[in-house]
DNA sequence: CGTCGTCGTTCCGTAAACGGAACAGCCGGT
DNA sequence: ACCGGCTGTTCCGTTTACGGAACGACGACG
């Protein structure tokens, strides 16, 4: 915490009030003497520019399963300048579902399901989300897309490619 | 937060018990009346058997308003490892909308509605956007968000962190 | 050697998050 | 109808995280 503020080499006195807390509660914060509100967090992380989950021990695992595919109408949204990401609305009409080819290695894609019920990922290995729900897996394999039940399934899909 | 006690089976009270949190803790906190702290938090996800990240939304990128309802709830699904992307799930209620304060200078804000009629940027210039609509503007100024019209809004939305 | 500016820590009154208890509502059994 | 046990919310006194101010330490400048 305290290392990510002086790598930016800005002061303790300077962040706080940046970041609009009391030069206490920082200092407190980063000697581990404080047990800060999320509120007070946020406001510290968002000004160094950082998510939450970076000054949080959090094991945050990564249960990659490999594979899945679209068989939908997919609407992009939003795409990087420097392409590292893709955004797109993605709606998968019921029926048999579609495939989707391998795309190239260290591709990672990330569904967040808002109404119906999919069943996405590996060919081998499709994993199943309900509205709300999140899946993730590295789409360096074949994978599929496919409505579970009758109702069409509205969620968004980001592509994230390897850093170049 | 909880629904991911509900879907569990478990009752308010039995959970507030395990994690030894006060039963009045827990409640405001699934209702975003508080403002927790890292302590109490993880106690309950701890209990849950979640890491952190699980839970980490709302009160953190649009802080609760004190004394009013929230009307944004935000449920972080996804966090890049070089931490320049967040991607989140957002629902918006009906009602007055909800005030979010400046990010850090850089940020951009990609929002893509999946139903209902979201207003939603600058306080000053709010844009709008209907299902399929997206919207996007950098969020180093005050902005707001509003379900326009009776029915609750789902959308997502994509933070984007200034490259260091 | 004094003075100024900035560093990070500590003190302290205030605001709010905390847990326990009391509460109304709902069900199931008697 | 009555009760006991459960649900989740609200009330309230206690604890504590909060920001502002005061503090000592250090370096730069005259």
């Amino acid at each position: 915490m305290r290392a990510l503020r002086e790598e930016r080499g800005i002061s303790l006195s300077t962040l706080a009030r940046l970041a609009g807390v009391g030069k206490a509660t920082l200092s407190g914060l980063e000697n581990g003497t404080r047990n800060p509100t999320l509120e007070t967090l946020y406001a510290v992380t968002a000004q160094l520019g950082v998510p939450l989950t970076a000054v949080l021990s959090g094991p945050a695992e990564t249960p990659t399963v490999r594979g899945a595919a679209v068989s939908a109408t997919l609407l992009e949204v939003f795409t990087d300048s420097d392409a590292t990401y893709e955004l797109y609305r993605m709606r998968v009409a019921p029926g048999p579902g579609q495939l989707s080819p391998a795309h190239q290695a260290g591709v990672t894609e990330h569904v967040t399901v808002f109404s119906g019920v999919l069943r996405a990922g590996p060919v081998d290995a499709p994993l199943t989300a309900a509205a709300g729900g999140h899946l993730r897996w590295t789409s360096d394999v074949p994978h599929s897309y496919a409505a579970v039940g009758d109702d069409e399934v509205w969620a968004s899909l980001l592509l994230r490619y390897p850093r170049r």
